[in-house]
DNA sequence: TAACTTTTATACTAATTAGTATAAAATAAT
DNA sequence: ATTATTTTATACTAATTAGTATAAAAGTTA
């Protein structure tokens, strides 16, 4: 008690609240957490969330067990803690694209890509398997139901404007076209094909945009 | 020792040799090793390997934890053979396909929709991570690593067939339209979609299939 | 009925791992 | 320099779980 200023992070926010200025002391905690997120996404990526344990995130970050849990009060935390940071990163990127003025169907694109690219440099986490504890957790955490729906109102918005463009198949439901977007960002077919040793990251990028926005099928001509 | 008739199954593959006659006890150690199998394959489909414990199992198909030790000697031995028996599945399927005198694009539509729906009907083990010990196991057990070749030999065969017919983009390699088509197998889309619980499986099915071949995207007539 | 085999329930071992306690070492502040 | 705080290394607890041992129960065969 008494005047212990106590850095107060641990994913709740790094709470910028109070004076503007920050100590020494608070950057290098904010620094530490950010590795951890890091850390803790690369290994979401990798190895998942089952197979990840607590004493390899911190041998990984090199820091004590002991100090990873002045951050993160559990290993649910830490997994939420990436999962939102990842999210966030996702809502930055959209802010980025709207501010460019660019057809709807150019913006789903955008972040298509953008989420590939993530995946294929192995720091976009797999989500947890469907009757996962880890995904009850996730849902009951405002926080990241609140980033979700933002991101699906500004995603269902592009959808419905390019398909008002005609750039949009309008017989598939805005919602189909959500999911199959969203699940562009756990497609193991990107990894599938970078280990093939085929194709260039680009490559990829460039095939797989091209099976989703045009299909792999082709307009019989008959 | 001595006569000892040791029923030997144990995903080993059922020893139909010798007499093609089976006793009443053979027949019955079949039968419950099927049960299994499908209960892995079930619990594989929902929970996934990690979260899937051995004991669960045992309860789940009814049966003590040693008898079901007695069918396979280890955890990994389970998921092994409940993968072998859906690739079994697969290569069957892509049989009965083949008797029929379709043009290779109807082929190929008609086994991503029965991997779809094996999926949605929650039978479709998901597979284990990238880094996993499992997955590991798996490329070393050649029986699957054999059937896995069969299988894309087969769907190669299709795939090259097609797009010699003009209905398939040529313009995506063969080795990316393979790797798209195994990831609708696993594709977390179906699952989304039934929970949203707006649409029939059979609906779900001609969407994602629509989405598949015929892309998200329009062909702009500008 | 009697001999034999299989299944079951139960309890165990050993390994893993999340999370905590603690004392020493390092770092920062006065 | 001295005091206060933080980090670290280490060891621990408690829970989970794969796999085994065993004796009783159930079932089969003769």
């Amino acid at each position: 008690m008494s005047t212990k200023e106590k850095t107060e992070t641990t994913g709740k926010g790094v709470s910028k609240s109070s004076s503007s200025k920050l100590t020494f002391k608070q950057r290098m905690m904010i620094k530490r957490e950010q590795l951890i997120i890091e850390t803790v996404n690369s290994l979401l990526a990798t190895k998942g969330y089952d197979a990840m344990t607590v004493d390899e995130i911190a041998d990984t970050v090199g820091i004590a067990k002991a100090s990873l849990y002045r951050h993160f009060p559990s290993k649910e935390a830490l997994a939420v803690g990436a999962l939102v940071d990842t999210m966030q990163a996702g809502l930055d990127e959209i802010d980025k694209i709207n501010l460019q003025n660019l057809p709807a169907i150019d913006k789903l694109k955008a972040i298509t890509q953008w989420a590939m690219r993530l995946k294929l440099n192995q720091k976009m986490p797999n989500l947890p398997s469907e009757n996962s504890q880890l995904r009850e957790h996730l849902l009951a955490h405002e926080k990241y139901t609140d980033m979700l729906v933002v991101m699906s109102d500004n995603l269902g918005e592009w959808i419905e404007q390019a398909q008002q463009d005609g750039r949009l198949n309008t017989e598939l439901s805005p919602l189909c076209i959500l999911y199959t977007l969203y699940a562009k960002a756990c497609d193991p077919v990107l990894g599938f094909l970078k280990s093939s040793g085929l194709y260039s990251d680009d490559q990829i990028i460039e095939m797989v945009t091209k099976a989703y926005f045009d299909g792999v099928g082709k307009p019989n001509e008959k």
